[in-house]
DNA sequence: CTTGATTTACGAAGATGTTCGTAGTAAGGT
DNA sequence: ACCTTACTACGAACATCTTCGTAAATCAAG
């Protein structure tokens, strides 16, 4: 049974954004690639890996003496926690209404609604 | 000049959408219609208005004794806001993933898979 | 072995979010 | 005028999030 797991605070869901594109990391990896985006001590990123472990959200390699953090689940699995959370408390359960408010927010390109459109096809024949 | 607002916590979240389906509310009111969810004190939801009153969320009337609240924004607003922050956050701006994401978390109906096509029309025809 | 660099562990501070109790104030009935 | 009820204001407690400094452990050179 697939353990449940808390919802990522923002400063986690960076993180996570970091592990997932660039494979299991040490902190001071992580760390580099965050200082690109916004000014962090080292030990900062450090205490929030660490508390990710705690909640579950990382896991983490100790054999070496810088530890490697990977995340706990995948990217999709946890896009579609967050889509579902926020679906379900801010649209009701309206997934064209989710969309509407994404589409609104930032107009999307062209490749994008063909996308879109693609991913609609799919889903139609794949899950009934 | 749209001002600046704060994105909602959940719990906040919770009471603009009873101000948004019920209109303009006193205290009394959005008390009992969150408690019909949620065990909640009284003082717990005006404590939240009135904060969510200095962030600028809600607008208050106190011309009558009991305030009159209502939600500074309209709905869609908001919901443009919180699905473009996390478009943003967690799907790195891929409208179609955020999609995904939703249609995976919550099996959508037939009808809302129409609606969604319909409104995939719609916004092609409408903004270019 | 000693020194310096790298790493982890940990505590703590400050900000924010959530909840509730208490006090004070206004209104209405008797 | 008095009492009861309804309402607002406010402080405080507690949890969570975020950030950082300091100390301790480990490793690599010299």
């Amino acid at each position: 049974m697939s353990e449940m797991l808390p919802r990522p605070t923002d400063a986690e869901l960076e993180i996570l954004t970091v592990l997932w594109s660039r494979g299991p990391l040490t902190v001071r990896t992580v760390h580099e690639v965050v200082c690109e985006r916004k000014a962090t001590q080292y030990t900062t990123i450090l205490k929030l890996l660490q508390i990710m472990a705690e909640k579950g959200l990382v896991r983490r390699d100790e054999k070496q003496r810088a530890h490697i953090y990977h995340a706990a689940r995948p990217q999709e699995w946890t896009q579609r926690q967050l889509a579902g959370d926020l679906l379900q408390r801010a649209f009701q359960g309206s997934a064209s209404q989710l969309l509407l408010g994404a589409l609104s927010a930032r107009k999307a390109s062209k490749e994008e609604l063909t996308e879109i459109r693609r991913l609609l096809e799919k889903y139609e024949k794949g899950a009934r």
